[in-house]
RNA sequence: CGGGGUGUAGCUUAGCUUGGUAGAGCGCCUGGUUUGGGACCAGGAGGUCGUAGGUUCGAAUCCUAUCACCCCGACCA
């Protein structure tokens, strides 16, 4: 990509709406632009990333074993009247009527849909278990959205669902989701901690949360260094580590971006959604739930990571891996020598900033956007050597011309 | 929904108290000089002052209503 033709409107200045730092960078950054309270349009930058994060948790999902599907996001008022959700759900349920006066929701959650399903597609213990996930907008109109898209009223989420015969078997998905997630945020190269938390309009039995650390979180931890036990401050009993007995526990802040939950018979319960066992018993699917918020996940990315230039992307998840920035657009050398690095790159994950101007203004804008590798073709090439930059740590290289292909390749 | 606050150019904002020509910086356009961390000079475009009423000879400024947005609280990926 052609920075010249690269739809990314970077601002010099914080917008004045934005408080937290996620918010401001990925307005500056051109990634993000405000509709309405709570509702964002992407740009190609931050489409990017969604796409990224979207990826990785699809390929991770996909090895799991579960199975991708797309529900509808309109859905009718029956389904939800009949696990009573229609009215327990309240003002945040966006409601919607058709010319006939018929009654609908935008999805803000899926148990209903997808059980409906379950029910009527799924006879035999024999089909069981199986797990169905989507990627997809939600719907929820909060009651103060804020942050950017860390809480808005239209979000990407991805959420799973799995059906089970037995609690053995949920239990050993919901072990399996918890791994996944774990592989998922690893990728991403989060720190986190998972924390047992409160089910809330869920429902149902034991749930744990997905915390990415950040000073900024609107949520505040407690966990043990000796081992994996961490807690929200609701249900933070002592100060002591419960595992490690008289280990004093750390205090820190955390922002939540997934959330899995064992449903059990909740839904399948109240919505007579039964399968046939070995013995022909009909017996209310056991189920479990896994969600991921996947633009909040960005936005954590950014809290996590970030300085007082811009974003530092971590490289699973960055818009773009690498900048080439030649000094002087002027001088054809240097943009001969850019042009044939960039032809020898990977066009998909390069950006090469041919824009007229000085190298200044361009490096403002790649550290603003954070791109993890500069190439900055500059002085050294009289010498036959090109500046390698790295975002994270700032360090400098200066590599020879015939070895830098090879050279930004390593570091991808 | 309760409490607090803000709406003036694409962005950041001055002007409002005490009514009388809407101003700046950044960005944008044209020309020139520049080119290693947001350059400089000259010229230029861009404003229903959130909206609707009212007071007044005259309203960005005063009054009323209304809308939007931001922050604190309950909710959540």
């Amino acid at each position: 990509m052609k920075m010249s033709h690269l739809f990314a409107p970077t601002l010099r200045e914080d917008p004045g709406e934005a408080e937290i730092v996620s918010h401001k960078l990925m307005l500056r950054a051109g990634m993000i632009r405000k509709l309405a309270a709570g509702v964002y349009s992407l740009l190609p930058l931050g489409l990017r990333v969604i796409q990224k994060v979207s990826n990785i948790i699809r390929e991770e999902l996909n090895r799991a074993g579960a199975q991708e599907i797309f529900l509808p996001v309109l859905l009718p008022s029956e389904l939800w009247k009949e696990t009573g959700r229609w009215d327990v759900y309240g003002k945040e349920l966006f409601r919607v009527k058709d010319r006939h006066d018929r009654e609908f929701c935008l999805g803000p959650t899926h148990e209903e849909i997808i059980t409906d399903i379950a029910r009527n597609n799924i006879r035999s213990y024999k089909q069981l278990p199986i797990n169905l996930y989507q990627i997809q907008t939600k719907f929820r109109d909060e009651i103060r959205p804020r942050f950017g898209v860390m809480r808005s009223r239209e979000f990407m989420m991805k959420d799973a669902y799995s059906f089970h015969a037995t609690e053995e078997c949920l239990q050993k998905e919901y072990k399996n989701m918890y791994d996944t997630y774990c592989r998922i945020f690893d990728r991403i190269g989060f720190k986190y901690k998972v924390v047992n938390a409160d089910s809330g309009i869920m429902g149902g039995g034991f749930s744990q949360e997905y915390m990415v650390l950040a000073d900024t979180g609107e949520e505040e931890i407690f966990y043990c260094e000796e081992c994996a036990y961490a807690v929200s401050s609701e249900a933070k009993k002592s100060d002591n580590c419960p595992k490690c007995e008289g280990k004093s526990l750390n205090k820190t802040r955390g922002i939540e971006i997934g959330h899995i939950f064992q449903l059990g018979t909740k839904y399948s319960e109240g919505m007579k959604a039964t399968y046939l066992d070995e013995n022909n018993e009909e017996k209310p699917f056991i189920m479990g739930c896994y969600g991921i918020g996947v633009g909040r996940t960005a936005a954590a990315a950014i809290e996590q990571s970030h300085d007082k230039d811009g974003i530092i992307w971590p490289m699973a998840i960055a818009p773009y891996k690498v900048v080439i920035v030649p000094a002087n657009s002027e001088d054809p050398e240097q943009m001969v020598m850019a042009k044939k690095i960039y032809g020898d790159l990977n066009h998909e994950e390069t950006v090469l900033d041919d824009r007229p101007g000085r190298l200044g203004m361009k490096l403002k804008d790649a550290d603003l956007i954070g791109f993890p590798i500069k190439v900055i073709i500059g002085k050294a090439l009289k010498d036959g050597k090109i500046e390698i930059k790295l975002r994270k740590s700032g360090e400098v290289k200066l590599v020879e011309i015939g070895k830098i292909v090879e050279e930004i390749n390593d570091l991808l």
